[in-house]
Parts: structure tokens; sequence; C-alpha cells
DNA sequence: CTGTTAGCGCTTTCAG
DNA sequence: CTGAAAGCGCTAACAG
């Protein structure tokens, strides 16, 4: 491997020219300029990254803390990982997967002092978390995909859940829906402050109530069989439900069983719709399923992006970005059995 | 942050005798021992990644490439990725995510040329990888998660794909059937020498012909869409097809609706089995898809712990190991027909 | 516009 | 068993 001092005796400078050449830390004159870069690729030179972080304090490596959640991965946690990693190296930096455990500040605390990271994205996070906690007082440089409760001064990138649900509720109501379910997140995610089950719950409970729409709520774990049998106890709930909001995909296959096992057919006799979710998963089931789909791509690149800003100096102005899902109508929602009835009365 | 010099002054010793008891390089008496690590951790000394790997040339840094496929990423490939982090952090090695185009050699150059990387785990093997022959040529240690063509002298670890067809055709012939549709990879994977593709295939023609079978193959492209056409072609071709064996998840609700369409229905008429799936997806289907589910956690884990090990230079026998899939037998494979009417005549 | 040089924080001979 | 000191390859003052 070439180093720095054989590039500068091949062009016939100094040492530090070549550097300055590189960084473009100073004017160099066009004819050494050449020279440099000539030599440099005749001996197929690369800067070494180690000593080139050593030396000057930033190592172009950013962490994505990577949560092993028990909620498990899915599409859009894989968008999340291969977007951010994707922002990062058009950006210069590379990027480390750090896996932990949620809550483990202690592992973070290894990794900022390892100096290895020059920041960290992190992911999964709740209304109050140690993490972020951890990362505040000690000044390091982070963003967020997600937010906490109290985020003043914070740099994150969310989903806008709010909005998400409003657009969901407002799609199902323009079909004539008025009774409504809503399938979240497992209970022990609502109360560890896990922040989409938190804000959606609240945001349908309102949307609900300021509509005069008869809503209810069910925790649900993430599997098809939990979706099976939370469908099912929403239904005893409220009889006269035709359509249901679901948190996570991996209840939908359990729904849409336990609806066509009690004869009913989606969407004429009932509407499905699965928030949070992706093109890839509603177009694997059948019927095809209505979806707000994931910003995964965006909250990867930009949390990232957001990211190397912050460690390039320039941009200091702290933001907090929401961006809703997008409604996506395929084959599992349509007009509820009661305006469809009125239709065809008139 | 401390330095290793803050803590030789703190603990009385001299710089070096601080490496050497972090190191274990050499012995050093209990008594010292104690100090050092007491004023370690006073000063919530860690050592300096970026140094450490500068002085000792061993960066303890190791990157999985992880190309961007057009065949899509799944939870597949997802565990890979997460399965490599964890045995990567367990060994005290810290894992880059290097997402590049699938047969560029050069990005790979410049990896390697920065001095970042100890290692490299490669994904997504062709028969002939232009990746593979770079690093081979350079000398440069790595492991694959698949094989190419010519594997000799290197260490890989790889789905046995023969092995996984064999089974699943046994478990198809255990069952009546003997005429069994394959649906590969799409066609330009094939012809780019996608090892999964082409040794998926072989084995699938090989055991129908040795077996007698009736077996007709089609090549399909990765969405629901393509797998309905394909089946479609697939039962065109032989009218008395009665199972099929698909390689690639995607297309599999296309094959059930196309199932579905045709009024047949699952497994009574005809029978799916999914190949190198997983039972994530396998469980999300209706009905719930029999399937040779990958070995994607071992296979992450293992390729990079093999890396490693070869890293740290103690072990540097070369092997090639394959697993095959898991048969997981759930509701969309049952007997032939012709079996059952033979069982209900008798 | 270019050169010299002192570190960055650690590993590893070389000497005791 | 312990120290001293020479780098690892680069950046960034400090001097022209």
């Amino acid at each position: 491997m070439p180093t720095m001092q054989d590039v500068a005796r091949h062009a016939g400078v100094a040492l530090s020219t070549v550097s300055y050449a590189i960084n473009g830390t100073r004017p160099i004159s066009e004819e050494t300029r050449r020279r440099i870069f000539a030599a440099m690729d005749e001996l197929g030179y690369r800067p070494n990254a180690l000593a080139r972080g050593l030396a000057s304090k930033r190592s172009r490596i950013i962490a994505l803390l990577f949560p092993a959640v028990k909620r498990g991965m899915g599409l859009t946690e894989l968008e999340f990982v291969v977007s951010a990693a994707d922002a990062a190296r058009e950006n210069g930096y590379h990027l480390v997967l750090w896996s932990t455990e949620i809550r483990d500040a202690e592992e973070l605390q290894q990794l900022m002092r390892q100096g290895l990271v020059d920041g960290v994205v992190v992911m999964e996070i709740h209304d109050q978390d140690e993490r972020i906690d951890l990362l505040r007082t000690t000044d390091f440089p982070f963003t967020m995909i997600g937010r906490c409760a109290d985020n003043a001064g914070l740099n994150f990138i969310d989903i806008d859940f709010g909005q998400t649900m409003a657009i969901v509720i407002a799609h199902l109501v323009g079909l004539g829906h008025t009774h409504i379910g809503f399938l979240n997140h497992a209970v022990d995610e609502f109360e560890a402050g896990y922040g989409p089950a938190v804000r959606a719950q609240n945001r349908f409970l309102e949307t609900v109530a300021a509509n005069g729409l008869h809503g209810t709520m069910r925790y649900c774990e993430a599997s098809p069989q939990a979706g099976y049998s939370a469908v099912n106890e929403l239904r005893a709930a409220d009889p006269d439900l035709t359509a249901v909001i679901a948190m996570n995909d991996r209840a939908v296959p359990g729904i849409l069983r336990a609806i066509a096992d009690q004869g009913l057919s989606i969407p004429d006799d009932f509407s499905v719709v699965a928030i949070v979710s992706s093109a890839r998963f509603a177009e694997m089931m059948t019927p095809t399923i209505t979806t707000a789909e994931a910003p995964a791509y965006e909250l990867g690149r930009l949390g990232t992006e957001m990211l190397i800003r912050q460690l390039e100096g320039g941009n200091n102005d702290i933001s907090g970005k929401l961006i809703p899902c997008k409604l996506v109508i395929r084959e599992s929602s349509g007009e509820s059995p009661a305006r469809r009835s009125e239709l065809s009365t008139a």
C-alpha cells in the first residue's frame, strides 16, 4: 500500500502538499495539483482512513443503532438500514451497524468512548429513552429516527403518526364507515412508551371522538394468531364494526383469516387498512391491502444526512421533521355495507 | 477522553505497561495489573479504536458487502445482516455495511485500499464474480455467503440448494405428486450465473429425470404478477401438474391467486412449496406455505465467524460448508389428487 | 503557493 | 517483569 509520502516523492512535492491537495484545505497551483493526482492514480493511492481519522479527529464513520426489538425487524426496518447506508456512502461516510438491546445505554457508552464513530443515528426511540439521555448529556452528535417525549434541541425525523391516522380515518369515513376498530402494537410496547404506539392511539381516540364515530381499540402482539383473536375481540366489543386499522403488518394475515372465517368478505363486508406498512407487504396479501406506507427510504436517508450535516458543522439549526405515511388504496378497503345498501335501494 | 498516557500516570506505570496489560501481550504482575485496571475504570478509559488500528495494522472492523440486487432484499437478507452484525460484535469487531452494485469490483477496490477494514464478507455471489477474482488476486481476507464456480482455496458457507431441492421433491413424491413444476429466479439472474438459480435448476432437472417424474420449469421475476402468469404457463405446458416449487417468495402470492382463480384449491387440488424462504413469510400466506427455510441466521453468523477466525490467524484451514434448508410442512402441500382418489376408492 | 514538523493514541521492538 | 522510544499514515499549525 502506497502512503502519502510515496505520492509526494513521486510527484516531487512535500508530503503536506499532497495532503492539502487531497483535502482542498488550501490552494494548490493547477500544475502541482495535476502532478499529484497523476502520481496518486499511478500508484493506486487511497488515503488511509485510520490515519486520517486519528490525525483529524474525525473518522467519517457513523453508527446506526439497530436495536434487537421483540416486535421483530421487517421490511421497513430493512429499508432504514439500506437507505442509511446508501446516504452515508454517498456522503463519503462509512456506516457501522451497532445492534443492541434497546434500553442498553451501557453499550452505547462503550461505542462513544472508542472514538471510532463521529456520531450515531438512533432508531426505535421510546418516549423516555436512556440512550438519548446519555447522548444528550455527553453532547455526542446524533439524530433520531423517531422522537422522545421532549425533543427540545434535538434533531429528529419521524413518521407523522397523527396525520397518518387522520388520513386513514378520513378515507374510511369517506367510504361510509362509522364503526372503526384499531389494532395497536402490543400493550407492553405501549407501556414502555414506544412512540408509534402512543401517538397513533392518541390520534385515533381524538379523531374518533371529534367525528362522532364509534372507535374501539385493542393491543395486539405481532403475529397472525394475535391478529386473529384481536380482531374477533374487536368485533365482539362492537358488533357493528365494519373496518379495522392495523398498526402491525404481522397481525394482518390473521385479521384477514378471521374475517373470512366469519363468512365475511373483504372489502364488501369489512375493510382493512394497514398503517406504517409497505407496498411489498401489501401486495403479498390477497386481497391486496390498502396501506399507509411508511416513508422508510426517506427516513433512513434524511436521518443520516441530518447527522452528517451536523457533523460537518455548517448547518446547526435543530429541526424535527415529520413525514406522514402515504395512503395507497388497494383491494381491502371499500364502501361500508350501510352505504352500499343505501346506494342499491336508491 | 482519557488516553493511555493518563491511565499510565494514574497507575504510576509506563504507558507501554498499560498497553501490555490491556492486550495481554506479555505477562504483568498481578499487582500492577490491578492498579492499571483500577485506573482505567476510574477514568472511564476505553482504548481509541483508530489509534489502535493504525498502530497494529488491524482495525478490527470488517465489512459486509451488501449488494443492491434487483431481486430486492427480503427478510432473509435482513437476517444475514443482523446475524452478521451480532456475530461481529460478540467477537469484538465492528461491522460496516457496504452496499454496492453487485458487479462493481471498482467500489470494492476502494474499500480495500482505504485500510479501514481487515476483511470482508461477500453476499450474493455469482458463479463468475469479479469481486471474488479481485479479492483473490489481492489476497485480501474474505469469506463468502454463497460460492462461485471454482471455490478452490476459498472459505465459504452456502445453502445446499441441491439437497434442499432433493428434500422438497421427496416430500412431494411422498405425497403422490408426479407432475411437478419449478419456478426459478428470473432468466437474467440465471444467465448472470447467480448460484442459487443455477444449482437449484440443475438439481431439479436431475432429480426429476432420476425419478421418472414429469418436471417443468420456468423462470420468473420477483413479483406476484410474474408468479401469476408463470404458474399459468407451467400449467399450460403440463396440464397434469399438481405441484409447484417456487424459488422466490415474492412470486408466491401470485401463484396462490392463479390457482384460486382456476377454481382449484390448495392443497387438495394443487400443492405449493416455497424454497429458500422463511417462517415469517410462510405464515403470512393463506394457506400457510410449506417451505424449505433458509438457515439465514447461521449463514450470516458463520460467514462472519469464519472471517474473523481467518483474521485471527489461528485457523487457516479452508472450508466450504453447505447447509440445506429445513423443510417445514404447513398447509399448502398435501396429497396429490390421484393419490386422494385412490384412497377414497379403496 | 509550498515545505517542515509536531503530534493524533496506540503497538511493539529494543533495552534493561 | 517493566520502561523508553520509534513509528503507524495522516492533518494542521507554523514558517516561509
